[in-house]
RNA sequence: GGUGCGGUAGCUCAGUCGGUAGAGCAAAGGACUGAAAAUCCUUGUGUCGGCGGUUCGAUCCCGCCCCACACCA
């Protein structure tokens, strides 16, 4: 099965790799795997800047909605996933196109992912409520208590890491440091990865324009109806967090729209520094 | 035209009882193994509006000028 090949298209948001991808199946006859960590639910669009459903029709795209914001999605989940549609695609082609701007979820196809035993869920949402009621000074301590060698290479200001390192720690018996052997594992395919970059003036001033785009589409709308779901790991989304702040009448519209700008900006620049590695 | 209040980092401003200055935001750099569009770390030299004066020394005090805003004419 060497023969076989994932070309993956990478780059910041707005880029163009969702153009660039389509192109690349259309030259190869092929189907497409998105790695991307919003697109993949149904309930979320025009704030995803999806594929149009013309293009989607056009082309088969996998992990485009295909979950909803009530499932429990993560690295694991679309390693899995994102592995079966490969396989899948191979079975009637030899070349299969990955795109997009999760630089982790693109890592863990590539390399795959340590084994860690599934944490305890009760332990999970306790850890999570308690951290919530007592804030970092509890974290830090639990940390250094229980697991000492975290809390002294570790992030030790990071609660999401911590809040990990805990509930693997409390639900093992080991720490998240002995599970991260770091091993690559080697895939039954070859990969070939095509990079986009744009100057980075030019990539703020698609953001820019983008958002103006979006809002024009209906995305104050489409934030409305998922004002109940705020709560959801899935709407922690730029585009999104940011309208329901202006629905809850803690900001302006204009405000609003100007920091959907700014923290698209700020998560393209954190994708191209992952992407530099 | 008069009076008042300002002019300090890209922006909003603080401050120096006279010894050349610092916050927030923006911006830049970085980390990243089951929340990753998430989460977190690091980085602050700028004619302190201009020109003079006083002073050992002025961004700070004084004078004049320029600019902005407010009010009065």
């Amino acid at each position: 099965m060497s023969n076989k090949t994932c070309i993956i298209v990478s780059g910041a948001t707005a880029v163009g790799k969702t153009a660039y991808a389509i192109e690349l199946a259309h030259r190869y006859n092929t189907q497409i795997i998105s790695a991307d960590s919003r697109q993949c639910y149904k309930e979320l669009n025009i704030g995803v800047a999806k594929p149009t459903p013309g293009e989607l029709r056009d082309t088969r795209h996998y992990f485009i909605d295909s979950h909803s914001i009530h499932d429990d999605v993560n690295v694991k989940v679309f390693e899995q996933y994102a592995l079966h549609a490969v396989h899948t695609i191979f079975e009637t082609n030899d070349v299969a196109i990955m795109v997009g701007g999760t630089g982790l979820y693109i890592k863990a196809f590539c390399e795959g992912l340590d084994e860690v035993p599934q944490a305890n869920e009760a332990i999970r949402t306790k850890i999570n409520e308690t951290h919530k009621a007592r804030g970092m000074v509890w974290l830090a301590d639990e940390i250094k208590r229980n697991d000492p060698l975290y809390f002294a290479s570790g992030e030790t200001q990071n609660p999401q890491r911590m809040m990990r390192a805990l509930e693997v720690k409390l639900s093992t018996g080991k720490s998240v440091l002995d599970f991260r052997l770091g091993k690559k594992v080697e895939r039954n395919f070859e990969m070939k990865t095509i990079h986009l970059e744009i100057p980075r003036e030019h990539l703020y001033e698609r953001i820019n324009k983008r958002v103006d785009d979006m809002m024009r589409a209906g995305l104050l709308k489409e934030a409305e109806g998922l004002f109940h779901f705020r709560h959801l790991n899935a709407l922690r989304t730029v585009g999104y967090k940011e309208l329901f702040d202006c629905i809850d009448g803690k900001i302006s519209l204009p405000k609003a729209i100007d920091d959907i700008k700014k923290n698209t900006r700020h998560f393209a620049k954190r994708q191209i520094t992952w992407f530099k590695k």
